[in-house]
DNA sequence: TTGAAAGCGCTAACAG
DNA sequence: CTGTTAGCGCTTTCAA
């Protein structure tokens, strides 16, 4: 039986008194500071680990004095020792098609505002729109053990379903309505969304309406938008077959520049452009103005997300607001409690979370 | 001496047939691929680590029926025991001021597409051009022991310089030339960009120029914004008294709304304006078309950083266009070699790399 | 090329 | 409240 020494020997490669390899360098070690203070491995921990308001004072004490120690010694945990030994890594995962789009890294900020009090990480990953960069991820993500996963939209292969079915940890799938989700649902319907803004529409006396999208193949949530355009127009008895589809998403400024032009093109009489998302629609209204075409005049112009270019333009574009950074709070909150339920061993059962949305018209309209 | 039967004894709580919990249900690991296919752990692990071409047939079959296996049994490797292990977490922390401004989340591309052949995973964290935040995030990240860190800018509170210090890998910092970098940096000279967007000004004609941006206090690029604007006008022998700043960074397009409002008030004979960045320049753009002020005529507007709003308005916004996806890219390789050294036990001498930019004169100038 | 043993730094579980 | 013991799942090291 061998007995540990409780200081580790140190076995940096030193050349001529210089350190060769500071990056190799051994860090500082719960152990150390324990043997600094006098205390076993333990007490160190649990000083680190506990909670506000404790009983006697000798021992805050001691918390005291060996937080200070850490403090000299410049202590950091490891939270990946820490993972490996309590099995919970203090990570939550979250995908998103794009980091540079304002509506999905505001769901992402609303995330990371819920846990982060919980001590939980945001481990964050964008997919591109594409399902098998999603799974790519998913797949390296999940190496990392996550306590739960985020996901944005409905739209995943089979295997990552399967993965995220294996690693056993609560799934939410955000902003839409999936019609078969995984677990837990934050969303609202894109489809009644934009039908509700094309009865608006219809109500400010608009009739002949066209559509503008990215290929639906490309863009599961464009393609329920555009449902939602049929829908509402054959509700109202009104030609739905005016939709044009261009590019993969995201569907860019300069996609809606062109598809207005084309749109103007194939129906001369359209009265008024719904898009797909305020970025084309912003590139249709610039179009616009530089070719002549007044707005809301000789064309009105609507998009989707109520981001920022969209109200600051001039005329300001008519949107429907989505409140993306609730929908991020939502689902963190929600992850929490299923998180919280996993630790003591029970499933929370499937929840779906109801995201608000409002019509919002303005001049462009 | 205790001996560890090969296989773990599986312990997930089970009532009346269903498991209570999935979520701490263990994984398949190792050692149970390891004795369904008959060989050692260590075999597992050579197959799963074993770079493309390899020796004898007999091995490669044995490796192939190993991934077989191990897809069959839906394992996937625990990163964090790897991790613990072998002392490489995988990961590069990022830090970023924000989210959603697509040039930080465009560098984040970069960064991401060059390390991640060598299987290293971004760690992302976003700073709110907070000091404190970052320092805050900062501790959390290294807590993960990241390989290499990637900053934005050079404005860091001393606490946050110590612990990356303590930290011994390699960091980079990235958008700014920084007067006293930690170690290695990717950047440009924001105000000698600025100096020569002012210059290219100047070239055509606009003498009363004035600059429009954030308190300096909250944002150190744009402060050194600012003082290219300055050098450039007094080495023009121009009057550089006309800044106004308001708000803290990011300035928004509301900002530069309100702003070139104000800026007009004051210094009713401006020719030109120079915007912190494309943000402010297009609300500022857009106020003028509300209140019928010509854009270029009665004032010329430019701003900085090359997003898309500025090509896609109308008119289109000059600005220096900074190649932001380069950034990210050429800090990746910067520091996938400087990991490599470390790895080795080598330090890699800090390193500064130059960005280019270009200034882009269009239709509001 | 393969296997066996040791241990990374921490926390769970139990004993004192 | 504190300490001791025993791993977590993998890779490193060394021996066969």
């Amino acid at each position: 039986m061998k007995k540990k020494s409780p200081v580790r020997p140190r076995s940096a490669v030193t050349v001529s008194g210089q350190s060769l390899s500071p990056a190799a360098l051994r860090h500082v070690t719960m152990a150390d500071v324990a043997a600094k203070v006098g205390v076993s491995k333990m007490t160190v921990s649990r000083a680190l680990n506990r909670s506000e308001g404790s009983g006697r004072s000798a021992t805050l004490a001691l918390h005291e004095r060996i937080l200070q120690a850490c403090k000299e010694m410049g202590y950091v945990v490891d939270q990946t020792a820490r993972t490996f030994s309590s099995k919970r890594s203090g990570f939550v995962a979250a995908l998103i098609p794009a980091l540079n789009n304002s509506n999905f890294s505001d769901t992402v900020h609303g995330l990371t505002s819920a846990v982060e009090a919980s001590g939980l990480q945001v481990l964050l990953g964008y997919t591109d729109n594409d399902q098998h960069t999603e799974e790519r991820l998913l797949r390296a993500m999940l190496t990392r053990r996550p306590e739960g996963v985020v996901l944005t939209g409905g739209s995943h292969t089979p295997a990552a379903r399967n993965l995220l079915k294996a690693a056993g940890v609560p799934v939410i799938e955000t902003w839409d309505l999936v019609a078969d989700p995984i677990e837990h649902t934050v969303g609202f319907s894109n489809a009644e969304a934009v039908a509700e803004l094309v009865r608006h529409l219809h109500a400010k006396g608009y009739r002949r309406m066209a559509f503008f999208g990215g290929v639906p193949e490309s863009d599961a949530r464009g393609a329920d938008r555009r449902r939602g355009f049929e829908s509402a127009m054959k509700g109202l008895c009104l030609d739905a077959s005016r939709i044009l589809s261009v590019g993969r998403a995201p569907v860019s400024m300069a996609d809606g520049a062109q598809g207005v032009a084309q749109v103007m093109l194939r129906w001369p009489d359209v009265q008024a452009l719904v898009c797909v998302s305020d970025h084309p629609a912003f590139g249709a209204l610039m179009e616009c103005q530089r070719r002549g075409w007044a707005v809301p005049d000789r064309l009105a112009i609507a998009g989707f997300g109520g981001s920022e270019v969209a109200a600051s333009c001039h005329p300001q574009i008519s949107t429907v607001a989505v409140d993306c950074v609730s929908i991020g709070r939502a689902a963190g909150q929600l992850l929490l409690r299923a998180i919280d339920a996993a630790r003591q061993g029970q499933r929370l059962p499937a929840e779906t979370v109801l995201a608000p949305f409002r019509v919002e018209l303005r001049g462009s309209t």
